[in-house]
DNA sequence: CCATATATGTAATTTAATTACAATAAACCT
DNA sequence: AGGTTTATTGTAATTAAATTACATATATGG
């Protein structure tokens, strides 16, 4: 956790003293990694020995580790702060931003995202018979990602953006059937159907969307990602590129988990593009 | 600049053992904000004083200055450590990578992108008349994301993953047209004739492909992300994310210049979805 | 109001980093 | 090639910084 803010959550735990160091450095953070521990005692007046202890009760070694620390929270630029964009911004700025807010967006995925629920659709994933994978609006070309990733692995894959086609789909599943349903929201009604209909079915349902929402009461298993775009306002980005990232890792453990034999499958998969590329280095005719 | 890149670049005007030095930093840059520059000395063979005559070097004002850089430097991501997932690794240790990697991806595209081309991007997708989306393979389901969004901003969009349909359309363009063509390697020749054909019928095309490619030499314009990923022997992800990205980027781009009067546009499509959803915080029946 | 616990500071000690200088190795010039 | 100069590296001494041990002060509860 960034040293910056647990200096703020834990102030009450501070004695006075502590407090005073507390405030120097939260002051001039900058200045604070420059320093030694002298000069920070003397800017906070206090002594030495309690910048120390101040340290230490942060979870560090000592002041130079210290130091370390809240240098990398200061490298982030904006920690975890979603930088929106404004009517006023070049090209420039707006291009930094929207960098910047996925980037965070998907460290915070990473921090929320739960391992074992990952490890447990990997699980069913390998023994589906079947994989479907369903979204509408933004969600639908996650689905045809994931599409495009799974069907190279020799397993039957299919990929439906349509209502009407999506409901047929589900209603022909079975036991050993996984459908994955995509959805930032969870709540996009036709979704929640899809889900109750295929569950109704005996398949099992992985939902890559939020955690309590009415889709997620509907799955087998939810594989939520906690990144904090409001879709109803802005168009899906962040959350978007989040969801792909967690079929990324999806389709990594499926490789992982069938071992290596398997993966001729896919190296045969890549060889059968050759023909329809340019040789790397080669120029066009 | 980022101390890690420093190093790099300047490896030129090292000494002998001031590449010692470097060469066990680089390979350990975790454990080297932890050393003392005794322990650090010793792991590189040489003595205390060549370690800080290195720092030095690097325009620091010593070894624990040196460290300071150094951890922010690997707070930002961990730039040029593109980590590879590995046979053995667990559902966490994958997980992980992935995630990071896939952000260091994009570290790595933010300081490489160009903010002119996506300047002047924006520029010829506000005056299109007609935008086309192409890609195939897993570039096509950024086609499809691409026609998502700019489809909200009521401008007439295709997007198509059929080759067929992408000649015939390509072929019907004509001035006034913009057709983005989106190839991670540039190598597909399917997608190089589009571009071709759309170019030999005056419409401008826009190429989110690598520099220097074939698909490049086609385009108008080319926005090339620059992201190291070899989709030769692996599946396409960070750089397809990257992609995702500068998508966004353009879209976003688009608004601001079409102005607030426009963004009403985008509150009716969002309105329209209101009755396919669940509200917030409502429970289905 | 005393006893105990907690917090803070002073001084000593230890550890780490830097400097000054010597030795070695490399480059350069007759 | 051999001597001279310059650059590089290491050893040992010095200095600076951080930590520990201990003493004092301040607060807290009975």
């Amino acid at each position: 956790m960034n040293v910056l803010e647990k200096i703020v959550n834990s102030v009450t735990n501070f004695s006075k003293s502590e407090r005073k160091v507390a405030e120097v450095i939260l002051a001039n953070p900058q200045t604070t990694i420059h320093s030694s521990i002298a000069a920070l005692a003397k800017m906070a007046d206090v002594s030495e020995p309690t910048v120390n202890r101040f340290c230490r009760r942060l979870d560090t070694k000592g002041f130079p580790d210290f130091k370390l620390h809240l240098a990398q929270s200061l490298a982030n630029g904006t920690p975890y702060v979603n930088r929106h964009v404004e009517e006023e911004d070049g090209p420039e700025a707006y291009t930094a931003k929207i960098f910047e807010s996925t980037m965070a967006a998907l460290d915070s995925a990473r921090h929320n995202v739960d391992i074992n629920t990952i490890n447990r659709a990997v699980d069913v994933l390998t023994q589906a018979k079947k994989i479907s994978f369903f979204g509408l609006g933004a969600s639908a070309s996650v689905a045809h990602d994931a599409q495009n990733k799974f069907f190279r692995f020799n397993v039957p894959v299919v990929c439906f953006d349509d209502i009407v086609m999506q409901r047929m789909s589900a209603i022909n599943s079975a036991e050993g059937d996984v459908v994955v349903c995509i959805s930032h929201t969870g709540r996009t009604k036709n979704l929640c159907d899809i889900a109750t209909i295929a569950r109704e079915n005996d398949a099992t349902v992985i939902g890559v969307t939020a955690y309590d929402s009415p889709l997620a009461r509907e799955c087998t298993l939810v594989l939520s990602l906690d990144v904090p775009e409001d879709t109803d306002m802005y168009m899906p980005m962040a959350s978007r590129v989040a969801q792909l990232v967690l079929i990324d890792i999806l389709a990594t453990g499926f490789t992982l988990r069938r071992g290596s034999k398997f993966r001729e499958n896919l190296k045969k998969v890549k060889d059968s593009l050759r023909g329809s590329r340019f040789e790397k280095k080669d120029h066009p005719a």
